[in-house]
DNA sequence: ATGTCCCGCCATACG
DNA sequence: CGTATGGCGGGACAT
């Protein structure tokens, strides 16, 4: 395989994005009557590996999209799975963060603060059976070890990159801030790595959006939620596929590459799929039956108990301002806006205190850069 | 130079 | 043993 290659450069790195690819997954999958996803058809479906199959995957069934039903087999829960995912994600971050023994503040900040100053992300892995256990030895093993695989997954960063915004009144952060929040037992900067796959695929379905930090410094993403759209099975998925992609570098005739793979073509479980999505991600739906201008939108800044877009168990009657074929109307900035940064519980003050200290230590330390790692 | 992040090696988990 | 998962990070591409 390979094919020689290295001799079109057509190639672009954006193609190939994990982005565009969950897009790709996203359309290819939203489409009715999706039921089960085979792991191997959508690799092959797409043109990719296995490997980045997992990456989105993972990600997708962190925020409810997708379940695992087997080995090699998921469910498509659709995006109205969302809702409830960010939910259960919600007061699952509110409500550990025991803090251990910390009932005062934090008091002195530790001489020296090298890597393990986890504070907030803990799997609340309930130990209700943590004594009467006849599990053998091996099973605590094993598990011991899932604990240890898991503690590093792109799942689990994934919930507590969500956690993030969804427990507080975060708005914008950028990835080192996350990653240095998000401390675990990694290295910071393998942590932002995965912090961009997982930024992608959550970009990709609009939870959240790239921009800057409020000093119009560096690059950061800002939280979008459910913002007001119609996160129901029916229609809309939305990605703001912008046209204004003509920046090659070559020569753009075409978007050719891909090798199909073609391996197995089986698809079984699909019983229809007529002719499935187009080409480009760039469906230009914007059907809008009757867009019903309501009010003026009345903005649901009243109550909705801390973060707007939570729908308790049903779907409102949407308000989604479309948008899609520019850019998108951010009137949820302002709504953002609305939100006034004040932190509401106890749990999360002290969150933004570790996040103070680290992010103070962390720029003293400045570009200590070059971690060396004896290999 | 710095920010992104693709690619795929290879350790593990699983069967 | 073979296969399915998915950490992890080198280093290429973007800005």
């Amino acid at each position: 395989m390979s094919s020689s290659s290295t001799h079109h450069h057509t190639y672009s790195r954006k193609q190939k994005s994990l982005g565009l690819l969950c897009t790709k997954f996203l359309s290819l999958y939203n489409k009715g009557g999706v039921r089960f996803i085979g792991l191997d058809d959508a690799a092959s479906r797409l043109g990719v590996e296995r490997r980045r199959i997992y990456d989105i995957v993972n990600v997708l069934e962190s925020v409810g999209v997708l379940a695992r039903k087997a080995k090699n087999q998921y469910t498509w829960k659709g995006f109205s799975a969302i809702p409830a995912a960010l939910e259960e994600l919600k007061d699952e971050g509110l409500k550990d963060n025991p803090g251990s023994f910390d009932d005062s503040n934090d008091s002195a900040k530790v001489s020296d603060d090298e890597d393990e100053e986890e504070t907030f992300p803990n799997v609340n892995i309930e130990s209700q059976e943590d004594k009467a256990n006849n599990l053998d030895s091996t099973t605590l093993v094993k598990s011991s070890k899932n604990e240890n695989r898991r503690e590093k997954s792109l799942a689990l960063l994934t919930q507590n990159f969500v956690k993030l915004f969804v427990c507080s009144n975060i708005e914008t952060i950028s990835l080192d801030e996350a990653a240095k929040l998000l401390l675990g037992n990694s290295i910071i900067r393998t942590k932002v790595r995965r912090l961009y796959d997982i930024a992608n695929v959550l970009s990709s379905m609009n939870l959240i959006e790239k921009t800057h930090t409020k000093n119009t410094r560096k690059p950061a993403f800002r939280w979008l939620g459910l913002r007001g759209r119609t996160w129901n099975e029916s229609v809309d998925l939305a990605h703001n596929s912008n046209v204004k992609e003509s920046r090659k570098r070559m020569f753009g005739t075409d978007i050719t590459n891909i090798s199909f793979k073609r391996n197995k073509v089986d698809l079984s479980i699909d019983g229809q799929s007529p002719k499935m999505q187009n080409q480009e991600e760039n469906i230009s739906p914007r059907a809008q039956p009757e867009i019903r201008k309501l009010k003026k939108d009345a903005k649901q800044t009243s109550k909705n108990y801390q973060f707007g877009p939570f729908a308790p168990n049903n779907v409102p009657t949407v308000v989604s301002s479309e948008n899609n074929t520019a850019k998108p109307v951010h009137d949820w900035d302002s709504l953002a806006q609305v939100h006034r940064p004040q932190y509401q519980n106890q749990a999360l003050k002290d969150l933004f205190s570790h996040y103070m200290e680290a992010w103070k230590s962390w720029n003293s330390e400045a570009a200590g850069k070059k971690s060396r790692k004896t290999k």
